[in-house]
DNA sequence: GATCCTCGAGTTCG
DNA sequence: CTCGAGGATC
């Protein structure tokens, strides 16, 4: 796409006239598409419609292929179609990249400021504050207001030589506009903004490509591409901070330059600020943290810069790290670490459930270890190793992620990885559904599976028995003092036999028996929820509850009876056929039974109250209540509270710092209820909005007693 | 049969 | 919180 062959020309004889016409044409739309660029890259406020940006673009194409002899590499047709290269060139730096000094907290920005403010003999200096992009340091070199040379940061003082790929960069100014020195270097990050990198891995999943494990893997691959084409296809942006060296006047602050280069027509870091002191700088940096999730590129940390470039050279540059400069870094929510292994733990339900053991390492506030990787398939799309360099993420949230494999950094020869053929802890041959994404342990005496099953029995949704935890359930089926979950209940008479397990003292024994005991009086849906049975939560288990108001009648239903509740289909029907009919869960029933356990419901547990029929959701922090005070307290009312915001939502309680379920209750025109209307709601039906704890048989002393900060 | 909603199950660290 | 799968509905 270059050069149009000899021939060509030839076939189309121009006289001297048209070819003035069609030169002056093309120049002329060239500076209005690099006018039309500026203001789409740079203002952010294009005045034409991409429609008509592309009829320029086509005409000056068009031209360009009738008249080859009049392309200029610099054209804005140019950005696409360099041939590979073999290898990349070598850019030196003239000035050297720096790296930047790291601040973690305010006290590390008031060091580096007094430091600063000590060296440069005053303290009121302007400083300018910008997102630190996570992308891919490039300096830019411009000669005659053409872009000559692109290079990567390398050492910091010879990089790789990028120029083609840069080309392809829309938002990189090939020419620029009005006058600029006559030569001169800018340096910038090259990113890809989030939005475009979701699309882009969407489309690779569809097309069966392994994908990018983030933004910026993605930008430094394509980037380093040798063949510019495929750097054309990827979304890369560009954000220019820096005016590196100049041939030339140039402004005298970093503020200034920066309008400067605008100016120009480069795309510079958006939401740069300038601020007078320090604590409003730190301010600022701080002032970033929440919003980092909805910018529309990954950031990692803050600039914080000296505005005048007289203090800058006053400071000076220390090592490798100029003075007048530093990073202020977020906690990382992402790191890289070794994946070591690939373990796998067996599940309450027999599932199969792999987890990768990683090589210790910090991210967002934590130092991971492990973290879980759901399912054959998902390692499969993934594409993750034993042996990989992994990257990981805690998103905001707690539970760390495997997002992907580093690719380059796999050590030869690692095969993909396979489920095991058998049970990691009964050896039983493992089973996979037809369809299923799950593997199964299907021996019912799995360990494994005995010991989930007691921990879900336990649980505080379930029977609620305090003081019995993994260690403690495993230590008991290990002396054989239990075999399941009813056997808990015939402890009492094994309890000088608990007393002789070392660990195990009085006090400790007592308060495990206590609360055994007191678990026999839980509600009927809780007992049905504890069975364990599968597809049967705590919802479910309620349903049946309710409607059945006696486990032998849920024990003697039919298929049909019970698919016939609204809530229950033929999946979940079965499965409670299928246990009941099962002669060990059967045995587990009498034996609790006989224990004394409560199997019918009492009372009708009839939902009433003023918010009776209404789904609740508490987003944010509250003031008064936590967050489970508050939900507690709307089940109290009469509510049902959780799961995600839908158009059966009655209302969403919103407290400080609300998340993303606020826009789309917005979004579907769903109530919002702040936490002063929760509060009078409960005062005007008498209920205490926190009560501490059931009390004993109403003591007005006990009701008196001030409660517990929360 | 497709689509939307809801529920179930497993989950990490301090 | 997230994924997978069951249930309801058209």
């Amino acid at each position: 796409m270059t050069a149009k062959s000899a021939s060509e020309i030839t076939r189309s004889p121009t006289t001297e006239k048209e070819h003035f016409d069609a030169r002056s044409r093309m120049e002329e739309l060239r500076e209005q598409i690099r006018y039309h660029n500026y203001h789409y890259y740079v203002l952010d406020d294009p005045e034409i419609t991409d429609a008509e940006w592309d009829t320029l673009f086509q005409e000056l194409k068009e031209l360009e292929e009738t008249h080859p002899e009049f392309v200029t590499p610099e054209s804005p047709t140019q950005r696409v179609g360099a041939p590979p290269q073999e290898a990349f060139g070598i850019v030196e730096h003239r000035e050297p990249l720096l790296s930047l000094g790291n601040a973690f907290d305010g006290d590390e920005l008031r060091n580096w400021h007094r430091r600063a403010a000590s060296l440069a003999d005053r303290t009121d200096f302007a400083l300018v504050t910008e997102p630190k992009i996570d992308g891919l340091a490039i300096a830019l070199v411009y000669e005659n207001g053409v872009l000559a040379q692109a290079g990567t940061r390398g050492d910091g003082r010879r990089g790789e030589d990028v120029t083609p790929n840069v080309r392809t960069i829309a938002s990189a100014p090939l020419r620029l506009r009005g006058p600029s020195p006559a030569q001169f270097e800018v340096r910038g990050e090259v990113y890809i903004p989030k939005a475009r990198f979701e699309e882009m891995n969407t489309e690779r999943a569809q097309r069966g490509e392994p994908l990018f494990a983030n933004p910026r893997n993605a930008a430094a691959g394509a980037l380093r591409q040798l063949d510019p084409n495929v750097t054309a296809v990827r979304p890369l942006a560009l954000a220019i901070y820096q005016l590196g060296w100049a041939a030339g006047t140039a402004p005298s602050t970093q503020w200034e330059t920066m309008a400067w280069l605008r100016e120009m027509g480069f795309p510079t870091t958006p939401d740069a600020d300038r601020h007078l002191g320090l604590e409003e700088t730190i301010v600022a940096c701080e002032a970033w943290i929440p919003r980092r999730d909805s910018l529309p590129f990954d950031m990692d940390g803050v600039v914080v810069k000296v505005n005048e470039f007289a203090i800058q050279r006053q400071l000076g540059i220390i090592g490798r790290e100029p003075r007048w400069a530093i990073a202020f870094k977020f906690p990382p929510s992402e790191a890289t670490t070794l994946l070591t292994r690939i373990g796998v733990n067996v599940g309450r339900t027999g599932s199969l459930n792999p987890y990768a053991i990683l090589e210790p390492v910090h991210v967002g506030g934590a130092t991971v270890k492990l973290a879980t990787l759901h399912n054959e398939d998902d390692i499969r799309r993934k594409d993750i190793r034993e042996g990989d360099t992994v990257v990981v993420r805690r998103a905001g949230e707690v539970i760390p992620q495997v997002v992907g494999p580093i690719l380059s950094r796999r050590p030869p020869r690692r095969r993909r990885w396979r489920m095991p053929k058998r049970c990691p802890a009964c050896h039983t041959p493992v089973v996979r559904p037809e369809g299923e994404a799950m593997a199964y342990c299907v021996n019912p005496t799995c360990p494994a599976q005995v010991q989930r099953q007691l921990e879900h029995f336990v649980n505080r949704a379930a029977m609620d028995i305090d003081g019995l935890g993994e260690e403690t359930i495993a230590d008991l089926l290990e002396n054989e003092l239990i075999t399941d979950a009813a056997d808990l209940y015939r402890l009492r008479k094994s309890r000088k036999a608990l007393l002789s397990l070392r660990g195990y003292k009085e006090k400790k024994v007592d308060k495990l028996l206590a609360s055994i005991e007191a678990s026999k009086e839980r509600p009927l849906a809780a007992v049905i929820f504890a069975l364990g049975i599968r597809h049967i939560g705590s919802e479910v288990a309620a349903i049946l509850a309710q409607h059945f108001g006696h486990i032998d009648a849920i024990a003697t239903a039919r298929r049909e009876e019970l698919a016939a509740i609204d809530g229950i289909g033929p999946v979940i029907a079965d499965s409670v056929v299928t246990w009941f009919a099962g002669k060990r869960n059967r045995a587990v029933i009498r034996k609790l039974r006989r224990a004394g356990i409560r199997l019918e419901e009492i009372g009708g547990g009839a939902r009433e109250g003023p918010l009776a029929g209404g789904q609740f959701i508490v987003t944010g922090r509250l003031e008064a209540l936590t967050r489970n005070q508050a939900e507690a307290a709307l089940k109290r009312l009469g509510g049902s509270v959780g799961g995600g915001v839908s158009k059966k939502t009655t209302a969403l309680i919103v407290g400080e710092a609300p998340g993303s379920k606020l826009q789309r209750a917005q979004e579907l025109d769903i109530p919002i209820w702040d936490e002063a209307r929760l509060l009078a709601l409960l005062r005007e039906h008498r209920l205490d909005p926190a009560p501490s704890r059931p009390l004993a048989s109403g003591s007005i002393l006990a009701a008196l007693r001030p409660r517990r900060r929360i």
